[in-house]
RNA sequence: GGGGAUAUAGCUCAACGGGAGAGCGUCCGCCUUGCACGCGGAAGGUUGCCGGUUCAAAUCCGGCUAUCUCCA
């Protein structure tokens, strides 16, 4: 049976059983931050159980993609050896929120299989959490009680996904491959790790929510929460030997056989190690990762170059794994759309990827080199080094090792690494350290009411000191908007008769915490009590200014994505008072008449006066209605979508202007590339723009003026200017040169000669005139060049400092050392360079003929 | 979020705290029927940004920004 069959009867059924098909839904898990993908069907529908929202459905069934490729559950090194794990995979579930429970789950289940996959009833074993009796005996209905078996916790209790959440007993089914596959002990069961039993479908019952500290509360509502891997129950039913020589996978090894001209039968553990990972990469991407160095676009980098590396043995020396993703998109485009629409760019992006890490690697030797040099055996230290800083996968430098004849220490580089994972732990937990002066016993999350109000009361909660003397404090409702999604915290005063405070910035902390930084006008710190009454004001003028960017900001990304093209990515903003800032990837060349267009197009849009609605809804609701998500904060449970006009929605919790209008003038100032395919664009609005054309405009006056011409004149006369400078520099180098020969042939009229040990020697010294350096080395250059055995000393002065230069020719420079002689003269001049030529500084009031005098000693004796 | 590394000419990179360089590329000239090669010459730099130490900073110190990399 065909993996799309199974998936369509899987769905179809449930959906006879009153359960409603979703859409599987992103591996960015949307609402779970503790998590770093989507790693199993009941991620999206989490909520339902933990909370008493209300329920738009009670029974649904999905096929759900998932990757596990980091935080707990990773698979990733598994991959390869064995042939049931994968990173990407898609599951099938079916889900009850406080609706039917064990009894219906265990029944439709059985159905499923031996009616539906005519699956032998001989061949199914299950297992059963041992203290879940209820369980054990639903089942003794269809299976004789020897093929039902008691597990443990390790094995029969599920979850929680992340480190929070629901979480319950489950039970599992297995499908017996039959005695010739088993390890042979009398013991051998479902749960045996041997080949005999696959495991294929767990049906969990969620029924507790873990805590933060690890406690079990009961659930809201309990549940049913089922999950099928389509690759393993595909290999069951086309009864092929392992996940990868399923359909799915066929054309994909397929393909990788047609281009690196070897077989999968030669390389298994390649090939599966390629063939997983693309899958997963093209969906990462597709559903907007982007290979970086952190987070989630840093897994997905890893499994690229884990992916890479598995084809360099294959000596292809070049991409290739952006030609499979075609495959991978072709036969999955019709249930998972979108990466149709993303193809090229997912192509291009897989291509870039690669061609980086080939080349990090091709320059691996040359800096595993310049680490190990002579040694036999690499140090832990050096081995980290490697690997930590200059990031050489371990396979790599195994393989250079072995090829020159060294020994990696890897117990030693054990225990760095153990050290680096400890470090990262405990310092990431610290953060700001604040002082704790009062805290209310009940610690809430603030209350934030300043999207209409500038002004409100609230009371008081907590008080801090931070690190950096500024104090913080927090209140039950503020009207203070913390900084998050770019947009930067408040400003303002808190008060009340007794106490006055001055907010210079507004935090939030992950709880929820809104902290008013600042310092104490009026009062003392004391006196504060939890529960005084205080009022919190917004400086409103700083609040609008901020909303001005804010709202111009989304204007700004409107006009991108029309006119660069929709593809383009916010990478991340700043929207300050003064400026705004918007970061965007993208892979195409910029040019100066597009930003031009992109600043018309949004100025277009402030002179048409259109009105900006705010309005809350769920954020499934939001994608629906076109929303941009960029899932770079936290969003909770309901969003609120800012529309501008019909032709721009954006999910955003900052602060905006009522109409475009207010934003009045708009300007770029400044348009850079700061990194591969990202590029930034910085523009002022309003006050600022006044400011800035005002500024310019007198300026430019006054350039006209100086250069009394007029505005359409004013760019020619400068190239102009610019010309005729360079052509006069070039004529006062050549009256330099002119002069330099001059004096210099002054100077060399008069040397005084010098015996040192019998040898002669010409020493010239000299005051002269110029005031560059440059000039006056030139000058001891020339001489130096004509008389061999010459010492130069000059004095020349700069900016009221009497300097020196100091030569030594040729001839002589094995006798006498330019930099002794300073160093024995260092109570009076003070300088350095090299032994043929020092320059410095003479100190204050020398003379100069004893200067020259204590030279001529040292060049007679010294 | 934490650690390590890097930032110099259009590109790849040099330069013990002392007068900013090489190779490739670009432009001009020579050679050649033309191309490639070869020869000669030239242009090209706020040494990422800000501050500090010093007589003197690309170099040392601090901060910022960006990139690479490992960890969480």
């Amino acid at each position: 049976m065909e993996s799309a069959k199974i998936r369509e009867l899987y769905l179809k059924f449930f959906e006879s059983k009153e359960h409603k098909i979703i859409k599987s839904s992103s591996l960015i898990p949307l609402e779970d931050p503790t998590l770093l993908f989507t790693n199993a069907g009941m991620v999206q529908f989490k909520k339902f159980w933990a909370t008493d929202i209300s329920l738009p459905y009670k029974r649904a069934t999905s096929c759900q993609k998932c990757l596990r490729a980091g935080g707990k559950d990773s698979d990733l090194e598994k991959i390869g050896e064995s042939g049931k794990h994968h990173t990407f995979f898609e599951m099938l579930g079916n889900f009850s929120f406080g609706d039917y429970f064990k009894k219906e789950a265990i029944e439709w289940a059985y159905e499923f299989v031996i009616e539906k996959l005519k699956i032998d009833q001989e061949k199914i074993w299950v297992s059963y959490f041992k203290d879940d009796i209820e369980t054990k005996e639903i089942w003794k209905k269809f299976l004789p009680e020897s093929r039902i078996i008691p597990l443990g916790e390790k094995d029969n209790f599920w979850g929680p996904a992340g480190d929070t959440g629901p979480c319950g007993p489950c039970t599992e089914i297995y499908y017996d491959f039959g005695k010739e596959r088993s390890c042979g002990r009398t013991d051998c069961k479902p749960g045996c790790n041997c080949d005999r039993f696959l495991e294929f479908w767990n049906l969990v019952f969620p029924q507790y929510d873990k805590q933060k500290d690890g406690s079990l509360l009961p659930l809201k509502r309990r549940g049913v929460d089922t999950g099928m891997g389509l690759e393993r129950i595909s290999r069951i039913l086309q009864e092929v030997e392992t996940n990868y020589d399923i359909d799915l996978f066929v054309p994909i090894i397929k393909k990788i056989e047609q281009i690196t001209g070897f077989t999968y039968q030669q390389n298994k553990r390649n090939f599966r190690i390629i063939a997983d990972h693309i899958r997963g990469i093209v969906f990462a991407i597709g559903d907007g990762i982007l290979p970086s160095n952190e987070g989630r676009g840093y897994v997905l980098r890893r499994i690229i170059r884990r992916a890479v590396f598995g084809g360099l043995d294959f000596n292809l020396k070049q991409p290739f794994l952006f030609n499979l993703s075609k495959v991978v998109i072709e036969e999955m485009k019709d249930i998972y759309p979108e990466l149709k629409e993303n193809g090229k760019m997912i192509e291009k992006v897989i291509y870039e990827e690669e061609d980086r890490f080939l080349y990090l690697i091709s320059s691996s030797r040359k800096i595993f080199f310049e680490v190990v040099k002579n040694e036999k055996e690499i140090k832990g230290e050096k081995i980290f080094k490697l690997y930590d800083t200059y990031g050489i996968p371990k396979d790599l430098i195994d393989e250079l090792s072995l090829k020159y004849n060294k020994k990696p220490m890897w117990d030693e580089f054990d225990k760095y690494m153990e050290k680096q994972k400890e470090l990262s732990r405990a310092k990431s937990k610290i953060g700001m350290k604040k002082k704790e002066i009062l805290i209310s016993d009940k610690i809430l999350s603030s209350e934030f009411l300043g999207y209409e109000n500038f002004s409100e009361k609230g009371k008081l909660v907590g008080v801090y000191q931070g690190e950096d003397n500024f104090y913080y404090l927090v209140f039950d409702k503020t009207v203070f908007y913390p900084e998050k999604g770019g947009q930067i915290g408040d400003r303002g005063l808190i008060y009340n008769d007794k106490f006055k405070f001055k907010v210079v910035d507004t935090q939030i902390d992950e709880k929820g915490l809104i902290y008013h930084i600042g310092n104490i006008l009026k009062g003392e710190i004391d006196e504060l009590k939890i529960g005084d009454e205080f009022y919190l004001n917004v400086d409103e003028e700083f609040r609008r200014s901020v909303s001005i960017n804010h709202t111009s900001t989304h204007l700004l990304h409107y006009a991108l994505r029309e006119i660069i093209g929709k593809e383009v990515r916010q990478a991340g903003s700043y929207v300050g008072d003064d400026k705004l800032r918007f970061d965007f990837v993208c892979f195409v060349d910029i040019g100066n008449e597009q930003i031009l267009k992109i600043e018309e197009m949004v100025c277009e849009k402030i002179f048409e006066k259109v009105p900006v609605i705010v309005e809350e809804m769920s954020l499934n609701e939001a994608i629906e209605k076109g929303a941009i998500a960029l899932f770079t904060e936290k969003y909770g449970e309901i969003v609120r979508v800012v529309s501008t006009g019909t032709f721009h929605k954006e999910v955003c919790g900052g602060t905006h202007l009522k109409n475009t209008g207010d934003i009045f003038l708009f300007h770029i100032t400044n348009f850079t590339t700061i990194g591969k395919n990202l590029k930034r664009i910085e523009a002022i609005t309003y006050k600022k723009c006044l400011e800035y054309f005002s500024k310019s405009i007198i300026i430019l006056k006054n350039i006209t003026n100086l250069l009394k011409t007029d505005q359409e004149r004013v760019l020619k006369r400068t190239e102009k200017l610019l010309e005729e400078i360079e052509e006069k520099e070039k004529i006062i180098e050549k009256y330099a040169n002119i002069n330099i020969k001059k004096i210099t042939d002054e100077i060399l009229k008069s040397p005084q000669i010098i015996l040192r040990d019998g040898k002669e020697i010409r020493f010239f010294y000299h005051k002269v005139n110029f005031e560059k350096k440059d000039y006056v080395a030139k000058i001891s250059d020339i001489i130096a060049e004509q008389i061999k055995n010459s010492v130069i000393f000059l004095i020349f002065e700069i900016e009221n400092k009497k300097q020196f230069i100091l030569k030594i020719g040729d001839a002589i420079e094995d006798e006498i050392s330019a930099i002794k002689i300073v160093k024995n003269l260092s109570n009076y001049i003070k300088g350095g360079g090299s032994e043929k030529f020092v320059s410095g500084v003479i100190e204050k009031g020398i003379n100069f003929d004893f200067l020259i005098n204590e030279i001529r000693k040292n060049l007679e004796n010294g």
